[in-house]
DNA sequence: TATGAATGAGGCTTCATTCAT
DNA sequence: AATGAATGAAGCCTCATTCAT
């Protein structure tokens, strides 16, 4: 009743998950204003009731959700920053892992806003290591992501190619979009 | 009865009026998918039952917002570009347009990717121009309508300087993030 | 459209009748605490909503039956007590009222102690005036209001004689239980 | 294999005795009617199934407190009547018994009218000795307990002196409230 | 026997929409 | 055309009760 984490345990933790999987979906369906708790219990075998045994509100799935993101993407996402020897290392792993994450199955309810912290952090250890010039870590996260989530939508939608448009999204944030002199 | 009519014409045109300021500050307020009709009538000199003189649903208010939207607001933000001679004149003129807008009292529930396909057709021309370096016009429209809508958010939420952060965005999509060698 | 206290008018006097009077019942029937707002509509022709036009909850509805109470039975509780020239007419008037009301068709969600202050006050007086010993008028209040409540409810459940139990009752608090000396 | 036993059975009158205090205190400060199982459970240590092994409803556990009451309060409350040997005696132990047993920590959850049946009993008998004028030992009961319970709820609320309530409401059953003669 | 999660009925409230005035 | 009350569907949440463990 112990070894085996019992029964009522995993069911638990089962629930717990069917809860949190239809709460993604359907906040990246609906968005998450107009989303409701009972789509979100609809979207689950389990009974409306059984909502309340696990979250509070809306706003605390949400916030469930964002956690769940954290724990699992956080280490995906900022695993090719670190040791990224120069700018062009640096931004092509962030569009790659980006653009990765996007195109999965549950790429739609992925916000990489979630990751905007570790993005700066990130960002502002490689100012201080010179790979990048100085400038506002925060400002260019914002951007980045902004704009990692853009492309990845007109990847998503558009079906491009990842890779290309990783490399061209690197160059972009590398060189900008000026002609060469 | 000419006068009489006008006078009708007036009211009508007024009301219609008080609903789409009160939706603006309501979907800014609350974002769409939360916002109810009950909501906007509310912030309305009107009765309920008046709304549905003017619009049938929720949805429909939208549009006649982003209409609205268009119509105001592209001339305003696309003015700066076709006369650029150089890349830093388009983008600076694109940021600080961008800023100046969101940075208002209705900046909230302005969506600046209602202007895509403007600012797509300009870099077109600017990339045919040889202001740009040949690239994917699009993708680099969503990046900079992107960038442009979290760095203003950033402003806003933390009371930057928009002529600073509009040198900065212009400069890093200009020259990107490199070092200079 | 004024004249005749516009028909819509009179429909929402009327509602709003409806649901005190179906307020007053339910009440009555199962304690204000065991009540619902569903059990009030349901014992009108109204829809759920419609409560909610004229109530905010049930305790807003207990108050204006309250104040309904309180304008209607009021003057009809009080009136022969001013006039009363002994104590025995003062008592002989209020358990006369008291058991009239009682026995009523609404007698059962009267509730007497609403008119506490009312009999206070006048109890008071009539101390003053010299009818009554001096006592409490606070504590005689109480125990005849508690008294004229409980000897009302036998009344109406073993369907006695009213003049007959005024008569004792009044008897009772006049003279008390002792017997002749 | 005996002593398992009663230590079984202790366990389950501890917990019987658990969910009769909860429903004692929280019937005392909702009331019946507004109570649920569940806020008595939630009174207690014990866990929501459990409520069903001791009782079958909210009513089952009324009655049960009343038996209790009956059981523990009775003779405490008829004490002192049945030696009285004048009415000023009977009455006086009367509310003076009451008074103590409302004033007590649980007052506010007794129901003096449970004792009604033994009051009338009580009364009678005094009457038959001839300690009180003959009258109708029924509506007599009814008058003292509502008086004692609406006295009692004064004392409480005001705080006032429960000897002098006890003298003051013997001397108002005794004498009744005319001036002497 | 105790536990506590699951269930779905049902209470509370707000909503979109209609329609008589 | 404007009004605002009525409607009942539907969202939110808690409840009594069951039942596998």
């Amino acid at each position: 009743m112990d070894a085996v984490t019992s029964k009522r345990q995993r069911i638990k933790q089962q629930n717990r998950q069917f809860i949190l999987d239809a709460a993604r979906r359907v906040f990246a369906e609906q968005g998450y204003g107009a989303a409701t708790i009972r789509d979100i219990i609809r979207a689950t075998p389990l009974a409306a009731g059984t909502f309340y045994n696990y979250f509070t509100s809306k706003d605390d799935v949400r916030r469930a959700l964002d956690a769940e993101m954290a724990t699992t993407l956080r280490p995906f996402l900022s695993e090719g920053r670190a040791q990224a020897a120069t700018a062009e290392e640096f931004l092509s792993a962030f569009f790659s892992a980006s653009f990765a994450l996007k195109a999965g199955p549950t790429g739609a309810m992925i916000d990489l806003g979630a990751g905007f912290e570790d993005l700066r952090a990130d960002l502002e250890e490689a100012v201080a290591r010179g790979l990048f010039r100085p400038l506002d870590a925060g400002a260019l996260a914002a951007a980045l992501l902004a704009a990692a989530e853009e492309i990845a939508k007109r990847l998503c939608a558009e079906g491009g190619d990842a890779a290309k448009a990783t490399e061209e999204a690197t160059l972009l944030f590398l060189r900008g979009v000026q002609p060469p002199v």
